[in-house]
DNA sequence: TTGTAAGCGTTATCAC
DNA sequence: GTGATAACGCTTACAA
C-alpha cells in the first residue's frame, strides 16, 4: 500500500510558478503577497494538483489540528450520539477527529493514549474508566463523565439534578412507591450521583425508596427475580421506577410486561440519557435527557482553550425531562 | 492551546544515553543494535518520557499508519456498527482512524476528502453519495455500498440476494400478498438491488408484488396514506411487507398497529440491516442481517492491499435472515 | 555494529 | 514584498 511517490510539493509549485518557495508558503498561509504572484502560485498549484502536507506543517508549527476522541464504544446510542457531536464540533473548528475505541478495557485505554500521543494530537477528549491512566500533563485533556484530578477538567451532565428531576416527576405523576434500578456499576463516578439525587428527594418527603444496584457481571436475571418477588396478587409493590439508563429501562419494561404490570398504567418508568432509536424518532422511554450537544461543545471549548491555567475542574450541564410513553401524561 | 514546547526528541535521548542519533532511531525501529546500547537507549527514553513523533516519521517514510473513514452519520445503528467495526479492524492492524462525518452532503464529502488528503492518510474508506467525488487516484480508496468506477473497489452486502431471501422467507411463512416499501431513495446504488431481488422471486412464482418507493423529502405520511387506502374492513390488502431498512420497518410497524392490523398475526414484516437496539439485545424486527464485521474486514483488507493492480471492483458479502418478532415462527 | 549527514515538506527569519 | 536558508524530528544510506 504505497502512497503516491511523487506528490507535488511546494518546491514543485514554486518552480512551476517561477517564484520562490517562501512565496508559495505565504500564499497557502494567507500572508499578504503580490496579487500577480498569488495568481501565479494558485494557478500552478491547481495545475499540479498540489495539496498542503499537513504533516510537514505540523512538524514545523507543532500543531496538528487534530484531536483524539477516546470512547469505550460507539454502538451504544449515548456514545454514538456523543461521538457524532464531538466530531462535528471539532470539525466546525477545523479539527480532525482521531477516533479510538477501548471496549471499556483499561489497558486498551492506556494504549490509545500512547498512540495518539505519538501522533502529536493537539488534545484528547476521553471517556475512560482506568483510574490510573497516565497521560502527558502537557497535553490538553478533557474528561467526560469521569472526574480525574483537579487539573483535568471534567464535563458531565448534572447527574444529581437529573436524579432529583426523575423523583420530582414521579411524585408529580402520583407515584408513592418508588424504586431505583441500576446495573453495570462502573468505577465510582458521576453516574453515582443519579441515585444520590433521586434518593434525596424521597428522603426529604419522608418516603422510603427501594433500590437495587447490580454489578457488571451479574446480568439482568436478578432484576427479574427482584421484581417477581415483589409482586403480590398480580400487583407490583412499586408504582414508579427510575432506571440508571434508557437501556436498562427498556429491558425492565420488557420484563414488566411479561410479568403482568402494564407500563405506564400500573407502573411508570423513567430512564436516563435521552437517546433515540433512529434519528428524528421519539425516545425509547420517558427519560432524563442529557444535553449531548452541549456536552460536546463544552468539551471542545475546554480542550481548545488557550489559557490552561484557569480551567474549571468540573462543568455540570443541565438535564431535562422528556416524556416517552412510559409515564402517564 | 500550546503543546509542550520542549517534548523530548531523539536527539535528547541520544545525548542522555550517550549514543548517536542513528542508534536511537534503530532501537525504535527494532533494527539490531548492541544489547547494552539498546538498554541505555531504552532507559534514557523512559527517563525522559520520550515518545516517537509519528508526524516526523511519516514525513520521512511517506506512511502515516492512518486511514480516513468517511460516513454520512454515526447515530444510525447501521452506520455506527459499521464505524465501530472498521475502527476496530484498522486498530487491529495498528492503524489510526480519522473519522469524518458528512451528513449526506455531497459538498461536505468533497471537503472531507480534501482534508484527509492533506493529512496524508494512507487510504480512505468511504460511504458517500456524491457521484462526482474527486479523489486522488494515487490514494487507496475503498467504497462501501456505492459503486464508483472500475478502479475503485466497492464492498457491499449481497443486496440482491438479501431481497430474494426476504421474499423466500415470506413465501415460506405463507405470505401471498407481498408489498415492498422504500424511502430515502438515494443516488442509484447497491441498495436498489434489494427490490430487484425481492421482485424477482415473486415474478418467478407469478405473484404480483406491490411496491411503494418514496423520495427523500416526502416523509412518511404517504406510507400511512397508502396503507390505510389499502385497508378493507379492518383487513390489510397485504400479508407480507419487506422494508428497505430496519428503520423503516420499525416505523411501518408502528403505523400498522395504529391502523389495526396486528404484527405478525395479520401481516408479517421483514426489514434490512440487522441492527440492534442495545449491544447484546435482539433485533428491532425480523430482518436481513448485513455482515457488518465482514464488510469492515474486507474493506480494510482491500485498502491495505499492497498490490493495487488487481483489486476486484466489487465484493458482495452474503447476508442472513434473522427472526425478530415481526414474523410468525 | 555504530556514527554521520543528507534529506522529507513545511514554516520562519532574515537580508535584500 | 520577495527570496534564500536554517530549522522541525525523524529515517536511511553510507562511511568509519
Amino acid at each position: 500500500m504505497k502512497r503516491k511517490e511523487n506528490a507535488p510539493t511546494m518546491k514543485d509549485v514554486a518552480r512551476e510558478a517561477g517564484v520562490a518557495l517562501g512565496t508559495v508558503s505565504k500564499v497557502f498561509n494567507s500572508i499578504p503577497v503580490g496579487e500577480d504572484y498569488r495568481r501565479r502560485v494558485e494557478e500552478a498549484a491547481r495545475k499540479l494538483g498540489y495539496q498542503v502536507n499537513s504533516y510537514a506543517r505540523g512538524l514545523k508549527t507543532n500543531k496538528t489540528c487534530s484531536a483524539a476522541l477516546i470512547l469505550p464504544d460507539i454502538t451504544t446510542p449515548f456514545f454514538s450520539a456523543l461521538a457524532q457531536a464531538v466530531c462535528q464540533e471539532l470539525s466546525a473548528r477545523r479539527y480532525k477527529t482521531i477516533l479510538s475505541l477501548t471496549a471499556f478495557d483499561p489497558q486498551a485505554e492506556q494504549r490509545c493514549i500512547q498512540m495518539v500521543q505519538q501522533n502529536k494530537v493537539d488534545g484528547i477528549i476521553g471517556l475512560t474508566y482506568n483510574p490510573e491512566l497516565k497521560v502527558d500533563p502537557n497535553l490538553p485533556y478533557v474528561s467526560i463523565d469521569r472526574h480525574f484530578s483537579r487539573d483535568v477538567p471534567c464535563v458531565a451532565s448534572d447527574n444529581f439534578g437529573g436524579g432529583q428531576l426523575a423523583a420530582e416527576k414521579l411524585l408529580e405523576l402520583g407515584c408513592t412507591r418508588p424504586l431505583f434500578l441500576r446495573s453495570w456499576a462502573e468505577v465510582p463516578g458521576e453516574t453515582d450521583k443519579r441515585w444520590d439525587g433521586f434518593a434525596s428527594v424521597w428522603r426529604q418527603r419522608g418516603i422510603d425508596c427501594a433500590c437495587l444496584q447490580l454489578n457488571d457481571a451479574e446480568g439482568l436475571a436478578p432484576f427479574r427475580d427482584f421484581l417477581s418477588s415483589h409482586m403480590d396478587g398480580g400487583r407490583l409493590a412499586f408504582d414508579g421506577i427510575f432506571c440508571v439508563t434508557d437501556a436498562l429501562a427498556v429491558r425492565i419494561r420488557a420484563m414488566l410486561e411479561e410479568l403482568g404490570p402494564r407500563v405506564p398504567e400500573d407502573v411508570q418508568l423513567i430512564g436516563f440519557d435521552g437517546t433515540r432509536r433512529f434519528a428524528g424518532e421519539g425516545f425509547y422511554c420517558s427519560t432524563i435527557v442529557q444535553p449531548i450537544t452541549r456536552l460536546a461543545e463544552t468539551s471542545v471549548d475546554l480542550l481548545l482553550q488557550e489559557d490552561r491555567s484557569s480551567l474549571p475542574s468540573l462543568v455540570c450541564l443541565p438535564v431535562q425531562y422528556a416524556p416517552g410513553g412510559t409515564t402517564r401524561e
